[in-house]
DNA sequence: TGCTAAGTTTCATATTTATGAAACATTTGA
DNA sequence: TCAAATGTTTCATAAATATGAAACTTAGCA
């Protein structure tokens, strides 16, 4: 039966089909596809061709009308999804072989705290690498969400963050503080004059830029009832909001400092809104940390002898 | 990076090189891998190695001296495992939507029922086929385990075995009962004479060939406490183990009878030690079962109008 | 010590796959 | 109605992959 036939063949050739037709049903098309994977559309068509004929399915609708899938179509693309996941599993898998193997320390963190005082992350890495000449470093900057899930899945051995809703599944070590406060800038009804900054009412009527997901920045923002108005995922971006002159919003001093220097921006000087964040290093609570991963850890202490050690 | 270049090649092309690498685990050996693969040694040696240079690891020293993973190969093996199931669960999806779309009824029955003379599945087909000229059927013949976990991993729309313990994960269809009674054969001490039949403890005295998995055939082997040394997976098995004259053992009279008739086997007429069994057809509680299906199930009912339906 | 078994490496060949160019088909929108 | 956009098909070429044969290496066993 030709169909067994050419289903025997399927899973040692047909992954990269299966890729290719992945990303047109995410492009909507294969003009557009044709950007995204970098060969030429006669390509995309033989090849999404080619998948149908060794599926034995009409997987999708498709030319100058426009595309749709098929309900068969979109079952072979959920099914293809599940098996792009395992396949980056496998990849993850062979990954942390070699990290294990090499000697490789890789690290997630928050951006934006390089300029941080109370950060001495730089000299925690300076230490490490003495302690451990012949270990590699890879280094990552994502969101918090990213970075606790990174280290949960083991693509990150650390992870800092400001600490927030704690999990049970993670370790948590206390490292530097961060002080947040709320800016504004030219252009802005609050930014010519300071007389309101105590005004909370004055303050709650403008429109806030805040972080999109659970956060310090969201738990503050919240308490505080602050009117978000524009959802930022990254420091910059809640930067450039305040520099629009339309939004207050929260930045860490350290960052905003600059801004403020060459008159960019101004702080809101109410103690009511302002907050401190705690970073703290994150791992995996099982397993235990490597013996490098743990000379990393011991090193981040070391360097930030002022922070207090959980209970 | 080279290492991340390879890696970024993995998955498209190195699946067949992973199979390659489970068949030599799993042979321990090249030598022997090659009966399984139907590849030449040294293709098989090149394949390994290049597997190892696509993921940069060792995973096994081989030669003369003996096979051995490494530990790094033993966690790319199983890594390969799941990848392999992930590949394996793909087919079986494509495979599904095939049947949905070709209306291919898929069966799945116990073995030794065509000779049983209260099954009226023949007739059931008829009807079927009348009644959906253009469907397609495809029939396998299983153990009740293998039957049970096909039906609810939708490898199998319908099962057909003798009810046993039930899941409540699937429905069940009661159909035709079948008459178990126990066998002897020529050279066994029970066969010459019919006396001591009545006689339960002499019967226990006596080697028992039974099936080595959950079924009705185990369940009264136990409540009569019958001494299992000879285990079967298949009633064939359990014939030709009563043939051998040293085991009594359960079969159906149907499927007995044409032994009897040739003095190959007698019967133990003890009614203490005779069982009914029935057999039901099996389908997924959920989702419902397609509409040609439900069609086939309708045919079976009518072709089995002495079972009960269940409460 | 020498033979055998298991595995490795190189060579040559065949097959498969990927790709762009060019020409064509269909549908939409101006 | 015609041009443009999207996709299809064929041709020619290049690259990648698979394979067995042959020669070689290493280790174990008689």
């Amino acid at each position: 039966m030709v169909r067994k036939a050419l289903l025997g063949q399927l899973s040692d050739l047909d992954i990269r089909l299966l890729r290719v037709f992945r990303a047109v049903v995410e492009c909507g098309g294969m003009a557009a596809a044709e950007l995204e994977l970098n060969i030429g559309r006669s390509t995309i068509s033989r090849h999404v061709k080619d998948l149908e004929t060794r599926l034995g399915l009409t997987l999708c609708h498709r030319g100058r009308g426009g595309f749709a899938l098929t309900a068969e179509g979109q079952a072979v693309y959920d099914a293809t999804l599940r098996l792009v996941a395992a396949l980056d599993g496998f990849r993850s898998d062979v990954d942390d072989l070699h990290r294990r193997l090499t000697g490789t320390l890789v690290l997630a963190l928050f951006d934006k705290t390089v300029s941080n005082p109370a950060s001495h992350l730089h000299d925690a890495l300076g230490a490490f690498h003495d302690a451990a000449p012949d270990a590699a470093i890879e280094m990552h900057v994502h969101g918090i969400n990213t970075i606790e899930r990174g280290v949960l899945d083991n693509q990150f051995q650390v992870g800092i963050i400001p600490a927030h809703r704690p999990s049970s599944a993670l370790d948590y070590l206390p490292l530097f503080g961060e002080h947040m406060d709320l800016y504004v800038a030219p252009g802005h009804p609050l930014f010519a004059t300071g007389e309101s900054d105590n005004d909370d009412e004055a303050i709650r009527r403008h429109a806030y830029a805040g972080l999109g997901y659970h956060s310090p920045n969201m738990e503050k923002s919240h308490a505080m009832r602050l009117r978000r108005q524009a959802t930022a995922y990254d420091q910059e971006a809640v930067a450039i909001l305040v520099r629009s002159g339309r939004y207050l919003g929260y930045l860490p001093d350290h960052y905003a400092r600059a801004f403020v220097e060459r008159g960019q921006m101004r702080r809101i000087d109410n103690p009511r809104f302002q907050y401190d964040v705690e970073f703290a290093a994150i791992v995996r609570h099982a397993p235990k940390p490597s013996r490098m991963v743990q000379t990393f850890l011991d090193s981040l202490v070391k360097a930030h002898p002022q922070a207090v050690m959980p209970g």
